[in-house]
RNA sequence: GCCGUCGUAGCUCAGUGGUAGAGCGACGCUCUCGUAAAGCGUAGGUCGUGGGUUCAAAUCCCACCGACGGCUCCA
C-alpha cells in the first residue's frame, strides 16, 4: 500500500504506509529533515513522526507541509517541548511535583508546579543542565491516546491529581485523550512536538513567578518557571540582548535620570508626583490636545475631585466598582464602624442574633456620636434597614473614580434643546481608583491618575457622526506624537453576563453602532466579549510598552445607559422630551500612562515640540556668558523652553552632557559668535550644523517645533522576530 | 490582594559574622577652554523599618514596609 501525498508547491509523491514526514524530508535532502520541526498536514499541525497514511482520507492525496526552524509554528512547537523538557528536569530534581499546564507564550514557555519545596532562581542552573541532559539523551517525543477511564486511571497512577481534575472538569467531553512520552516522563498534551529532545539546543529560564490553579485566586498556589527557547544560540543570545535593551528604555528608570517624575511611599504608593520636566511635557501635550478640542466645538469645565455616594448610587458605580474605590470619606466619625457592621450584616455573619464584635463595634460607633435606631435585638434584615437608614440620610463623599456622573450633572443643570447639541463637555479630570498593589507599574498603573476626559451628549441621530469624529480625533493625537504602533479593539459585552447594566435592546444598538463605524473607517480591528465598559461597549486603542506589555491608552465609549440613570433629557423639534446618548472619550486615557509609554517609545529623546528641555545655550567659557545670556532670552522671547549651562569646564563636556540629558538642540556661543550676533548650532542627532545668525536658528527651531517634526525615535525593541506563533498551543 | 525575588551614599553597584567601600553625581579650589568626560580636594550611609540570635549582625532568624516579575483585577 502507498499514500499520495502533496507538497505546497503542487508536487505529488507517492509513499509506503508506515513513511512519515521525517521520511518524505529526508527523501528530498538530510539538511531538510535535520530541520524539520513539525509537520503540517491538511492544514493541521502534528507530529512529524507519525505515519502519513494514518491521515489519508479516501484517495484524496494528503496535503504535507514541512515545518521547519524557520517557521514561526516550528518556534511555538520547539518551546512547547521545552516546556515539557524543563518538566521532565524539575521531576527528576524533586520530588513528589504536581504538574498543572505549560504552553507557549509569545516569547517562550512555562510550566506551573505544585511543588513541596519552592524552587528560586538559584536553581536554574541545575535545572538548566538537566534540560541539557535531557536533550543529550535525545529521547523521542511519542505520541499516544487514551481513552478517558484509562487516561484518568494513568494519570491518577501517576499521581497527578491536577491532571486528573483537568480530564474530569475541563476535558469532560473529549471521548480520548493524548499523551506523550519522552523516556521516563509522560504528560498529557494535545501536542503535536518535534521529533526528539535533541532539538532543543538553546534555551534559558527566564524567572520563578507565582499563579494559581485555572487563574482562580482562590485556587491552588502554583510555582511558574518562565524559560525561552530558539534553534540556534545566535537567536537566543540576540533575544536576550535586546530584553537588556528594552530594559534600559523603562519609563521608571528613564523619568528617575531624567528627573520627569517621582513616587515616594512616604507619599503613597501608586501616587505621581510630576517634576518640572515632566509637568512640562505633560503641559505640552495637554497644550496641543486642548487647542484641538476647542477647535473641535469642546467646552472646558471643571468639577471636583469628590463626589457624594449617592451620585455614584445613581450612575451604579458604587456598588459596581466597590473594591476598586477608596473607601468613602465621611462628615460623621462613626461612619466607617457602621459601614462595616452594614457589610458584615450583609455577608450575613450570622443571619440572625448578634454578630461578630457586634456589641464593640456599637459601643465605639456611639461614643463617636452614632444617634441611628438601632436594637440589638433585632432580626439581621431589620438591624441592616436601620443602619441603611442611618448611611442614608448622612453624607458620604467618594474620592472621584470616573468624571462622568459629574458632567452629566452639568448636563442636567438646565433644560437642553435639540438645537445645542451635540454639547461636548471637557476636563482633564483627575480621578483616583484603590489599584491592588501588586498592580501598581511606575506611571502605568497608578492610584490617582488624569483623565484627558469628555463626555458629549448627543440625539441617537448624530451618534455615528461623533463617534466617528473621535475616533478620527485619537487617531490623530497617536500620530502627531508618532505613536503609530497600536492596535484597535472593540470591547463587547460578555453574553450572559451579569457584569452590565442596561438592557440588550440598547447594548445591541450600541455594539451595532461601533461597527458600523469602524466598518466605514477601513480601521483593523480584533473584537474583544467580555472587555465592554459596565455601561456600554468600547473602541480601545492598545500600545506595547518597552518590554512587550500592551497598555491601553486611547479609549471611546458609548453609553445608552447612563442617560437614563441620570434622566438626562432634551426638548426635541416636536416639543417633547428624548434620551440623549452618551459618549464618553480620552484620546490619551490618563496623562499618566500616556506620559509613561510615550517616554518608552523615544526612549527619553523626545522631538523638539515636546522636549522639556528644548535648547541648551553653551558658552564656550565665562569669557562668553554675557553673550550667552542674550541668546537665552532671545530664545525665551521667541518661546522656547532653553537653559544655559553655567558650569565651569570644557566646551567637549558641556556638549557630552547636554547629549545625554537628550537635549534636541545646543547653541555654542564663543567670541566669535558674539561679535557676529550668530549661534553654532549642534543637533542632537545630526551634530554640529556650524555657525548661523540667532534669528536664522530660532526660526529653523520655529519652523520644526510648530509642525511639531518628529525626525528620529530611538530604534525600539521589536521583538516580532523572537515570537513564535500564538494559536500553537500544546495545552487542552 | 496572592506567589516569588530584591532593598548598602543622590544614581549604578561591591562587600556572607569581626573598624562600611568604588565609580558617577554634588560641593570647593585651580584651569577660561571650539563640538561626547581638564586636574586636585571635600562632604555624604544608625546598610528599608522594628524585633530576635550572638561576645560581635549590612551579613543569620522573624515580622512589617516598599520596589520588581508574574497571577488575579482593571471604570
Amino acid at each position: 500500500m502507498t499514500v499520495s501525498v502533496r507538497l505546497p508547491d503542487g508536487k505529488q509523491l507517492s509513499v509506503g504506509d508506515a513513511d512519515t514526514a521525517l521520511d518524505v524530508a529526508r527523501g528530498i535532502s538530510e539538511g531538510l529533515m535535520r530541520a524539520v520541526a513539525v509537520a503540517e498536514v491538511n492544514g493541521k499541525l502534528v507530529d512529524a513522526t507519525l505515519p502519513l497514511a494514518s491521515f489519508a482520507q479516501g484517495d484524496e492525496p494528503v496535503d504535507l507541509r514541512l515545518v521547519t526552524d524557520r517557521d514561526p509554528e516550528g518556534l511555538a512547537v520547539l518551546r512547547h517541548s521545552a516546556a515539557h523538557i524543563m518538566a521532565q528536569a524539575v521531576m527528576r530534581l524533586h520530588e513528589g511535583v504536581g504538574l498543572a499546564f505549560g504552553p507557549t507564550t509569545a516569547t517562550g514557555f512555562y510550566y506551573d508546579f505544585d511543588l513541596k519545596e519552592p524552587i528560586s532562581e538559584s536553581d536554574f542552573p541545575a535545572i538548566e543542565a538537566e534540560m541539557k541532559k535531557i536533550a543529550g539523551e535525545k529521547l523521542t517525543f511519542e505520541r499516544f491516546d487514551l481513552p478517558r477511564d484509562e487516561a484518568v486511571e494513568l494519570v491518577g497512577g501517576m499521581n497527578q491529581e491536577l491532571k486528573v481534575e483537568h480530564i474530569q472538569t475541563g476535558l469532560a467531553e473529549h471521548p480520548t485523550l493524548g499523551f506523550y512520552r519522552q523516556g521516563e516522563f509522560v504528560d498529557l498534551c494535545r501536542g503535536p512536538h518535534i521529533p526528539t529532545t535533541g532539538k532543543l539546543k538553546a534555551f534559558k529560564l527566564m524567572s520563578v513567578a507565582g499563579a494559581h490553579w485555572k487563574g482562580d485566586q482562590s485556587g491552588r498556589p502554583l510555582q511558574r518557571l518562565y524559560g525561552t527557547a530558539f534553534f540556534d544560540k545566535k537567536a537566543l543570545k540576540a533575544y536576550l540582548s535586546q530584553v537588556e535593551e528594552a530594559k534600559k528604555r523603562d519609563h521608571r528608570r528613564i523619568g528617575q535620570k531624567m528627573d520627569l517624575f517621582t513616587i515616594n511611599p512616604e507619599v503613597g504608593q501608586g501616587l505621581v508626583m510630576w517634576l518640572p520636566k515632566g509637568a512640562t511635557l505633560r503641559y505640552t501635550l495637554e497644550a496641543f490636545l486642548r487647542d484641538e478640542l476647542i477647535r473641535r466645538g469642546y467646552e472646558p469645565v471643571y468639577s471636583p475631585h469628590i463626589g457624594s455616594v449617592k451620585l455614584y448610587e445613581t450612575s451604579g458605580h458604587f456598588p459596581f466598582y466597590r473594591d476598586s474605590q477608596f473607601p468613602p470619606l465621611y462628615e460623621h466619625l462613626a461612619g466607617p464602624i457602621i459601614d462595616k457592621m452594614v457589610e458584615q450584616l450583609r455577608a450575613g455573619v450570622p443571619a440572625d442574633g448578634p454578630f461578630m464584635q457586634e456589641y464593640e463595634l456599637l459601643n465605639a460607633a456611639q461614643k463617636l456620636g452614632f444617634d441611628g435606631d438601632y436594637e440589638i435585638g433585632a432580626g439581621a434584615d431589620d438591624k441592616r434597614k436601620m443602619l441603611e437608614e442611618w448611611q442614608a440620610k448622612t453624607d458620604r463623599f467618594l474620592l472621584k473614580p470616573m468624571n462622568c456622573p459629574h458632567h452629566a450633572m452639568m448636563y442636567k443643570s438646565r433644560p437642553r434643546s435639540y438645537k445645542q447639541l451635540p454639547i461636548r463637555f471637557a476636563e482633564f479630570g483627575t480621578v483616583y481608583r484603590h489599584e491592588q498593589s501588586g498592580e501598581l507599574n511606575g506611571l502605568l498603573r497608578v492610584r490617582g491618575l488624569t483623565q484627558d476626559d469628555a463626555h458629549i451628549f448627543c440625539t441617537p441621530e448624530q451618534v455615528e457622526h461623533e463617534f466617528a469624529e473621535t475616533v478620527e480625533l485619537v487617531k490623530l493625537v497617536l500620530e502627531a506624537v508618532g505613536l503609530n504602533d497600536y492596535r484597535v479593539e472593540l470591547s463587547l459585552r460578555e453574553p450572559g453576563s451579569d457584569k452590565y447594566i442596561g438592557s440588550d435592546e440598547d447594548w445591541d444598538a450600541a455594539e451595532a453602532t461601533l461597527r458600523s463605524v469602524l466598518k466605514k473607517s477601513g480601521m483593523e480591528y480584533v473584537e474583544s466579549p467580555g472587555e465592554a465598559a459596565f455601561y456600554g461597549p468600547k473602541l480601545d486603542f492598545q500600545v506595547r510598552d518597552a518590554i512587550g506589555r500592551e497598555w491601553q491608552l486611547g479609549t471611546v465609549q458609548l453609553d445608552y445607559n447612563l442617560p437614563k440613570r441620570f434622566e438626562l433629557e432634551y426638548i426635541g423639534s416636536d416639543n417633547k422630551p428624548h434620551r440623549p446618548v452618551m459618549i464618553h472619550r480620552a484620546p490619551f486615557g490618563s496623562m499618566e500612562r500616556f506620559v509613561g509609554v510615550l517616554i518608552e517609545h523615544f526612549a527619553g529623546a523626545f522631538p523638539l515640540w515636546l522636549a522639556p528641555e528644548q535648547v541648551r545655550v553653551l558658552p564656550l567659557s565665562e569669557k562668553s556668558n554675557k553673550y550667552a545670556k542674550d541668546v537665552l532670552k532671545a530664545l525665551k522671547e521667541a518661546g522656547f523652553r532653553a537653559t544655559f549651562d553655567e558650569q565651569d569646564g570644557k566646551l567637549q563636556a558641556k556638549i557630552r552632557e547636554a547629549q545625554l540629558d537628550l537635549i534636541p538642540y545646543m547653541f555654542v556661543v564663543g567670541p566669535q559668535e558674539a561679535e557676529k550676533g550668530a549661534v553654532a548650532v549642534r543637533d542632537r542627532i545630526d551634530g554640529d550644523l556650524g555657525a548661523m545668525p540667532l534669528d536664522d536658528a530660532i526660526a529653523k527651531l520655529r519652523e520644526e517645533n510648530d509642525a511639531r517634526t518628529i525626525r528620529q525615535i530611538a530604534e525600539k525593541t521589536d521583538f516580532e522576530g523572537f515570537e513564535a506563533a500564538s494559536d500553537v498551543g500544546g495545552e487542552y
